[in-house]
DNA sequence: CTAGGGTTAG
């Protein structure tokens, strides 16, 4: 269905001169309009990502479409559906405002909360995220400004992750297109709720200019972030004062725009000393802090709650010598400004500073109260001054706070920290009174000591929750890495009402981050984004992380840019999400331009080479690294002797096996799981066996090393016997890679039962699907001890595609064999799988060429001619001094070739005499 | 009857 809808004339005009007013044009679309393009029965029930209908809105230069967000009491944000930015911090008035190419929509906040209908764009900004809310007087309705995502021609172009993440967070439809076909993303809309929605279009009018987007964001956003009860006093207060302002908790947590705020203090001579104070605590709250300044600099008068107010609010943002200054020249010291001078150094991790302003508190002869001990107790944790801590106990019987919930929940945290398990619990069975704070720390004590059973327990006995006690369940199920759980938990939180803050999210994406799940962890970081906390470096780097393993470093990158105040934390989780992803320039690009590496980001860019198979430059890296000052660890040095595995450089593993001794490194597991594995790649496997046995820990991978060590280097008995000790002592279960290291060493046996015997008992046993290597090692086994039929047969039996080296195995034995008949038919399949393959065409022409059958030689080389094959020699190299020289057969690229066949001569020659 | 300081997780 076609609508016409002329924005240039007849109906909007009356819209463009109202909009006139504010500066701006928006377009009024009416319910009505809306509900025919989608009417009831069309929509019920549908899918998600459906094309609804047709809509043409307006001519191509003013054709604006955007479809709306969340619907009211269902999805996650239950209340604020669809919501973008609610309550959070990262309020950011993009400088793309004035771009023509972009224009923004403002929605109906009740209406899209009740359907689907709005106005979007034909190209939207990349950080979709910008939502501050305005209240229209005229229209008593509420309004955000909603950017989301794009498509072109139907097809979804999400243009940012932010934008896309939007879409998968399942509680609201965002966007699309081009301007002929609207793509809705909500299953069902309940119709007849009305809906109304105001566009305005860059390229036509004009628009607000950034001050103003600027300001009424910054207030807006201020007041949303004020308390109910800061909001319900500012309310009285312009009550009192003649001002009819209409706020419902219920609907919103915003109750009024600056315009209103901006009225009040025109119409109204200002705020009284209450409203006065309300706003400086608003300001802060929202990170305002030059703003909280200037306001308490203009205010008229002020009393002990003004100047505690400020002293507080510059000591949340680190400010601590000013707020010194302030506290100093504050008149009213009282208890409450005191403490929140001791409360201010403890936040900013100046403890001792905290106890010493306590000290000249008491000094002062100011009483301390219950919150004064609560961040006194804090300080000694910080410290772990536990003297100090036993000796406040006896000071806070004097006062008479022994009993209050709040110092006794401290107290449990202080005998947690110091190890008194026993007495935080005695503690908590003895409070009269207990709140959820109480009980999220003793759930605490439990998590803390590795009984999470017990844990989970009284988390699911307790009689009330709050989001910390969810996000303490939470964070420690991801960090066991069992992801399921923690999101079980985290849906059912969402679902009883809670809104995960900034460390809840920071579990649940490193959880979707492990479970390699895209589509889940842009559902969640959909729901960051509405919280507003898309900026957060806290939770940038595990979303870098979840993005980046799920090969999307891309999108990684644009939460890495978009993260306001990066830490070196998130420069390594993008580095480390680039070498995921075989991008090692951008990595390197990135090393370089780190301000200030730590331990951490070398192990990332060493491990990335390693990964990435660049080993010498992992040898590279660290020498940088230790001309740097940076201490290795036991990371560093398990990746540093991998690479010298892979290089097969004995002498570089072995110099850094000296500096792990030099530096006093404690063999971990790791360690000495390399070191094994280090010293067997490079042929040494008297000492491989030394450092397993000195290993104290041992666990599955350092016995799949060993049992691969000794398999690969001529030991397949002691190998074996090795795995069959491993399996007696059952300490540590065997792997699927241990399984590949044993049917290896049988195969070098012949060891043909016994090889089926252990691949029986991997899935029986062990539960262990065997893999095509696995086959593939069988088959091996059996070619070359002649049964060339039962190998054949197995290929054929396998569940899966076999690999192509099992096809290879019997080729070769074949020709060991002289089965010519076979080799025919394995050479074909072998083909099949991979044309590129050389050593089938070699093998088979070998074999042609030992039966005689000389124009089947020819026609095989020819065939490989054609598929322009060349056949790749055997290769051996040696190191000297620092240096891999390599070599084929009868090669002559060597710089000093001729003088090495000289030698090589006189060796030879040698070797005859003798 | 409204305004300032606090405890729990990461």
């Amino acid at each position: 269905m076609d609508l016409e809808i002329p924005i240039t004339s007849g109906k909007s005009q009356g819209s463009g001169e109202y909009f006139a007013r504010f500066g701006y044009v928006l377009v009024h679309v009416l319910t009505g309009l809306i509900m025919e393009t989608f009417p009831s029965q069309s929509h019920r029930g549908r899918l998600r990502n459906e094309t609804v209908t047709t809509v043409t809105f307006g001519d191509s230069t003013t054709r604006n479409i955007a479809i709306g967000c969340g619907r009211k009491n269902q999805g996650l944000f239950r209340g604020s559906a669809g919501l973008l930015g609610l309550g959070g911090k990262s309020l950011s008035f993009p400088s793309q405002i004035n771009s023509p190419s972009f224009s923004y929509c403002l929605v109906d906040r009740y209406a899209t909360s009740a359907s689907t209908l709005e106005f979007g764009s034909l190209a939207i900004p990349s950080d979709a995220i910008t939502v501050p809310l305005l209240r229209n007087s005229k229209m008593d309705t509420f309004y955000y400004l909603g950017l989301t995502g794009i498509s072109v021609g139907g097809q979804m172009l999400p243009i940012s992750p932010s934008a896309f993440a939007l879409d998968q967070s399942g509680d609201g439809g965002v966007i699309v297109d081009s301007g002929t076909t609207v793509t809705r993303f909500r299953p069902e809309v309940p119709p007849g709720i009305p809906s109304v929605a105001f566009l305005f279009d860059t390229k036509t009018l004009e628009l607000p200019d950034n001050n103003y987007f600027t300001k009424v964001a910054e207030n807006v956003f201020c007041l949303s972030f004020a308390t109910t009860s800061q909001r319900t006093s500012i309310i009285g207060n312009t009550q009192q004062q003649g001002m009819r302002v209409s706020f419902d908790v219920g609907r919103s947590l915003i109750g009024f725009t600056v315009v209103e705020v901006d009225k009040i203090f025109e119409e109204f001579g200002g705020f009284n000393l209450v409203a006065w104070n309300c706003m400086i605590s608003a300001k802060f709250q929202d990170g305002n802090v030059y703003e909280g300044c200037r306001l308490f600099d203009e205010m008229p008068e002020r009393n002990e709650v003004s100047w505690s107010t400020l002293v507080s609010g510059l000591m949340r943002y680190g400010k601590v010598e000013e707020s010194v200054l302030y506290f100093k020249k504050n008149p009213f010291r009282d208890v409450v400004s005191w403490t929140a001078m001791i409360n201010g150094f403890v936040k900013n991790g100046l403890n001792f500073d905290g106890l010493m302003v306590f000290r000249k508190m008491l000094n002062c002869g100011i009483s301390p109260n219950a919150v004064t001990f609560t961040s006194v107790i804090k300080a000694c944790i910080g410290l772990s001054d536990f003297d100090c801590g036993r000796s406040l106990l006896g000071l806070i019987v004097r006062y008479g706070f022994e009993h209050n919930v709040s110092v006794c929940n401290s107290i449990i945290t202080l005998s947690l920290r110091m190890g008194e398990t026993e007495v935080a619990r005695r503690v908590f069975d003895e409070m009269e009174v207990r709140d959820v704070v109480s009980w999220t720390t003793i759930l605490d004590v439990y998590v803390e000591i590795g009984e999470l059973k017990e844990a989970r327990r009284i988390f699911e006995t307790m009689p009330e929750k709050n989001e910390v006690s969810w996000s303490t369940m939470i964070a420690r199920y991801s960090q066991n890495d069992d992801a399921e759980e923690a999101l079980k938990l985290y849906n059912q939180m969402v679902l009883e009402g809670f809104k995960p803050n900034l460390s809840c999210f920071s579990s649940i994406i490193s959880a979707s981050a492990s479970l390699v799940d895209l589509k889940l962890g842009m559902n969640i970081h959909g729901h960051m984004i509405k919280s507003g906390m898309e900026r957060e470096v806290f939770i940038g780097s595990p979303l870098i992380d979840m993005y980046s393993k799920c090969g999307k470093d891309e999108d990684g990158r644009r939460v890495f840019d978009f993260i306001s105040e990066k830490n070196v934390v998130s420069w390594n989780s993008m580095i480390s999400g680039y070498s995921l992803n075989g991008q090692l320039e951008e990595a390197e690009e990135l090393f370089e331009q780190l301000p200030k590496r730590n331990i951490v980001s070398w192990n990332t860019m060493i491990s990335g080479y390693i990964q990435n198979e660049y080993c010498e430059k992992v040898l590279e890296v660290f020498s940088q690294m230790l001309l740097s000052g940076e201490n290795p660890n036991g990371f560093t040095f398990s990746s540093v002797l991998s690479a010298c595995a892979s290089l097969a450089s004995l002498e570089k593993g072995k110099d850094i096996h000296g500096k792990i001794i030099k530096l006093g490194i404690h063999y971990g597991v790791f360690i000495g799981t390399a070191l094994t594995d280090m010293y067997a790649k490079s042929g040494d496997i008297k000492s491989s066996r030394k450092v397993f046995k000195r290993m104290q820990e041992k666990n599955e991978v350092s016995w799949t090393a060993m049992i691969q060590a000794l398999a690969e280097n001529g030991f397949a008995e002691e190998a074996l016997n090795l795995f069959e000790e491993m399996e007696r002592r059952s300490a540590v279960a065997p792997t699927e890679l241990t399984f590949s290291a044993v049917l290896f060493a049988c195969s070098h046996c012949g060891f043909v039962d016994k090889a089926f015997r252990h691949f029986e008992s991997m899935e029986r046993v062990y539960g262990i699907k065997p893999k095509g290597r696995h086959y593939t090692c069988l088959v091996d086994l059996l070619a070359r001890s002649g049964c060339l039929t039962e190998a054949e047969e197995l290929i054929k039996a396998m569940p899966f595609q076999p690999e192509t080296n099992a096809w290879a195995s019997l080729l070769s034995a074949c020709s060991t064999y002289n089965n010519e008949e076979m080799a025919e038919r394995t050479a074909w399949k072998l083909w099949e799988l991979s044309t590129e393959n050389s050593a089938g065409y070699v093998l088979l022409s070998n074999i042609y060429a030992s039966a005689g059958r000389w124009k089947d030689v020819s026609s095989v080389r020819k065939l490989m001619k054609g598929r322009n094959l060349k056949k790749i020699g055997g290769c051996s190299w040696i190191e000297v001094r620092n240096q891999v020289h390599s070599f084929y057969s009868e090669d002559g690229n060597h710089l000093r070739s001729a003088e090495i066949y000289g030698i090589l001569e006189i060796l030879m020659f040698e070797m005859v005499i003798v």
